[in-house]
DNA sequence: ATATAATGTGACTGGTCAGTCATATGACTG
DNA sequence: CAGTCATATGACTGACCAGTCACATTATAT
């Protein structure tokens, strides 16, 4: 929610701004996120932020927004497996999705990770919305699997969602740190496409009917 | 390392600090951690703070280390399964022994989480050091399993160790978010049990031969 | 060209911070 | 008692912070 004036600028300044905005905030604990080296490096005057944004909050918030948008952008576009398809097939589908984004990404990805991961005092709607969302997406996604029968029908439905969150939450730094740093080709590249493969393969012998 | 000073203190005194310290360190982010609120809190002068320790940064490694041994005397005093037992019994009881420590000493576990999770612009080599022993210890555990065919033989051993520990560090936060604030029976209650008992199937099916 | 509105500016305020240092207090020694 | 050493103190320094505001600049409309 920037105020009209920030919205109304050329996109280009938008833009510029942005891209010094975004690697503060992910590179930085929200306290330590400082608007003063933002204006420093973005070259412009501090109370401009403040004729853009209401304050620090409301501006990491709008950054959290953008940064969401554009994943969910990302994801969209990635062509999704017939509606039909198993539990397995759609998980690795999003696995694979969501890997990418982060990749094409990373600033967006590495914001949204701490947004997060790290509770802000102020916990505004906002996130628990998202997290919210995000839990009954992974539990509706489990719980129709096992009524269709591909789960094991034991299985408790919540475990089941939890594990594989970490999963994901996991997945990303893990590669980065086996693979290196992020190339174009990266997310093509067999060896990831194999961890894929077996993250899978052993959330399927676990989870699976 | 404290200065002389500090191990000099009557343990009454130590402890006194290290109880408005540690909350300190546990509760903000290193860099919003206040060696001034601390001060304040704990009825002494700042300058007694720079007579215990270098600085800030030095303040925090103590911390950690402090905290660090406490949960590892805390783990080491639960009785271990035989050494002959197989991965998943080790594993389940690796798992219950860090989950109640960290019941037993909530303050000094999410310091730990914190000092671990939040790669710190000082990248001392301790913490670089338990990460990597970390790694290598679940590795070997992996390792050996596998060499005595306890685990499916294609597994990629830095998967299964991803993911072995991605799990042990949501449990704590999804047991607690499930169960709520933890209470002194907490952890001997079988709903938390049979959660232990869900994960290590799920591994078992998922990760075993 | 003039008036009006929108946008940009940066010095300034009040606050917090880590870290210092001259000074004080106490404790132990001979 | 005097002398010495360890410990305690808190006012102070310089730096950084979020946020403000009176003023300057630019764009738009008349």
């Amino acid at each position: 929610m920037p105020k009209p004036t920030f919205l109304n600028l050329p996109r280009e300044k938008q833009n510029a701004f942005l891209e010094v905005a975004l690697p503060e905030f992910a590179d930085n604990d929200y306290n330590s996120a400082s608007v003063s080296r933002i204006v420093e490096r973005a070259g412009i005057a501090k109370g401009s932020v403040y004729q853009y944004f209401e304050d620090k909050q409301d501006l990491f918030m709008y950054l959290v927004e953008v940064s969401n948008q554009s994943m969910l952008e990302f994801v969209k576009q990635t062509p999704p497996p017939a509606p039909s398809a198993d539990f397995f097939t759609m998980l690795r589908w999003q696995m694979s999705a969501t890997i990418q984004a982060s990749l094409k990404h990373p600033v967006h990805a590495k914001l949204l990770r701490r947004a997060y991961s790290a509770p802000l005092p102020f916990q505004d709607a906002i996130f628990e919305n998202a997290r919210r969302i995000r839990e009954e997406h992974f539990q509706a996604m489990i719980q129709q699997a096992q009524a269709s029968g591909q789960l094991a029908p034991g299985l408790d439905v919540q475990v089941a969602s939890f594990m594989v969150q970490g999963m994901l939450n996991e997945l990303g730094p893990f590669l980065q740190s086996r693979f290196g740093e992020q190339t174009d080709d990266w997310a093509q590249r067999p060896e990831v496409h194999a961890v894929f493969d077996q993250v899978i393969t052993i959330l399927k012998n676990g989870l699976g009917k």
